[in-house]
DNA sequence: TTGAAAGCGCTAACAA
DNA sequence: TTGTTAGCGCTTTCAA
């Protein structure tokens, strides 16, 4: 049987309440009490037991963290910026991955308010009523990291997609001068990818230029997927001569789907990333990209999420992070 | 206040303890009061509280899980792998990285017994002492992943590094034809580098070639460091025609550091990766690289926990994985 | 500044 | 098959 507070007590000839407030940093303690209680907590290897403080506290000071897929170097950044502030908190972090299964995000929740997480930090392709109806009657704060809800309900933490997009085209048009540009979607049609495709439509309209529904191929968030973009665009009558992509890594399989067809980069065609994850620079040319910080996400969600766990006056809870495009070498200007 | 098993107790008339039968799938239950049971349950909304659960039965169901670093491809895989079997036994991860710091690891574990957690999968660069103390003294079970305990005391799972360079190696002097081969090391001399790097010298020197210092250079594991790498060995007098490494994301590096000095890969120079993580197939030419089964020394290591936590049979604890060698487009043959 | 005592919500003997 | 009764190890009033 392990220490408890009780075994402290005897030893330190005290109560167990004052161990409890020793623990506890509670500065109502007569300092030569709290020397013998520390000696006495030194000597057996005390360790106070989380979970039945938790079950006395009604606190855990651990979060629950949904993300999509931690195997994911997108949503491993994310995941570390969060990490990091928690640590700063005392917060303990379980995580999991729903794979954007709708049901098991819902699961999760779930399981986690069953652990009697304090809060939880939830990312997602879309956050549908189930979602919002779940999260408000959990009782507990719940934020959106690169997640948008469209009823604003929940606080988020965000980039502005419609325009960042926007923003990487027109850099294709004005500094390169294209007039056909494709982009590579992703399929899972997340509330976030249909504001970048709208913004990609709107931009291109508004410069008068068509978007025809053949400019806009559906990846599936791969490398592979990019791959196959490229041979896609490429084969069509009217190629596109830039091609934008919901993310780095489709990014590169498109690059290297062209350069594999021997087209020369940016020269034949020029290629724009999105996220500026480690892998845009690991490939030559270097990606240009729109600035998606996610490691900032993570840690301005987790912050925020400590507000709002001490209560403490939020501003605004519809955070939304700068972007940038950061133009490297895979487009001409 | 939230519904408890007492409440619903009274809703079904019946005792408490019925209701935890109930909900613990307990089978000494007469079929029509478990229905009256599940009935109420379900009109309160009752959800069981996992912290009194763990205080009452000494077990969380949670493990804890100790990476290096989440935000790095190669741990993130792991830390699915570990993941998707926790989920399907049930388990909860409650992940931290450790920047393979001793000391935040040994706190790091520290909390995790605070936690209760039923057992922890470590990893990191080496295994001291101490660490092998904590683990050996916290009476949970402990598994490490991809990290080798000199004393062989604590369960792991991991592939044989020391073959696994040998095997590269030997592709790139028969199927090759190299005479002198540079190694990019991991700077952070963990026991697995040890390993390697002696791999490296023993197979050359086997094969009557020599291994001077100047062939070893000190990386630490990033896709710069790679970069550096290749200006480093391309400078040398005498520059190796082949360039093994410690891992993927260095060997892109050092494709690319070799490319930007105009050299042909794999015509001038041959590069050998090692972990096969999706960066391998992310470059052109495609990495030639030695297979370190991530995902499944993950998967493994939290089976292996589980029949520990369940005190099930254990024929071997210290399980070896097979690797192999992926002949790609980066090595002649 | 300290102690006594009542829970927190559940599991797990033990009895019935 | 069901109920009674102690705890699990701690926090938190309330009193002293």
């Amino acid at each position: 049987m392990s220490v408890t507070i009780y075994d402290v007590a005897k030893k330190a000839n005290v109560s167990m309440a004052t161990v409890s407030r020793v623990i506890n940093g509670n500065t109502n303690v007569k300092p030569t009490t709290r020397k013998k209680v520390l000696a006495a907590i030194d000597e057996l290897g005390f360790r106070p037991n989380a979970v039945a403080r938790g079950l006395a506290s009604r606190k855990t000071t651990s979060v629950g963290v949904i993300i999509p897929d931690i195997s994911n170097m997108f949503f491993a950044e994310l995941a570390r910026g969060i990490e990091d502030i928690a640590t700063m908190y005392k917060y303990h972090i379980i995580l999991s991955s729903s794979d954007q299964n709708l049901n098991r995000e819902l699961d999760l929740f779930d399981n986690m308010l069953e652990k009697q997480v304090d809060g939880v930090i939830f990312m997602g392709g879309s956050v549908s009523e189930d979602h919002v109806k779940a999260f408000k009657n959990s009782n507990i704060p719940v934020v959106l990291a690169a997640t948008v809800d469209e009823s604003n309900e929940i606080p988020s933490v965000n980039i502005d997609y419609y325009t960042a997009i926007q923003d990487a085209v027109h850099h294709l048009i004005e500094e390169g001068g294209h007039q056909t540009i494709g982009y590579v979607a992703n399929h899972s049609r997340s509330t976030i990818e249909q504001s970048k495709i709208q913004g990609f439509k709107d931009k291109l309209e508004k410069q008068q230029l068509e978007v025809p529904n053949h400019l806009i191929y559906e990846g599936d968030d791969t490398y592979q997927s990019g791959l196959k973009a490229a041979d896609y665009f490429l084969g069509l009558d009217e190629a596109p001569s830039a091609i934008m992509t919901s993310s780095d890594e489709m990014a590169l399989g498109v690059v290297h789907g062209a350069q594999d067809k021997g087209l020369k980069i940016p020269d034949d065609l020029s290629v724009v990333g999105f996220d500026n994850t480690r892998l845009s620079v690991m490939v030559r040319p270097e990606l240009t990209t729109v600035v998606q910080p996610m490691y900032d996400i993570g840690a301005v969600s987790m912050r925020l999420l400590t507000k709002l766990l001490k209560n403490e006056e939020v501003s605004e809870d519809q955070v939304v992070l700068p972007h940038r495009i950061i133009k490297r070498s895979s487009t001409n200007h």
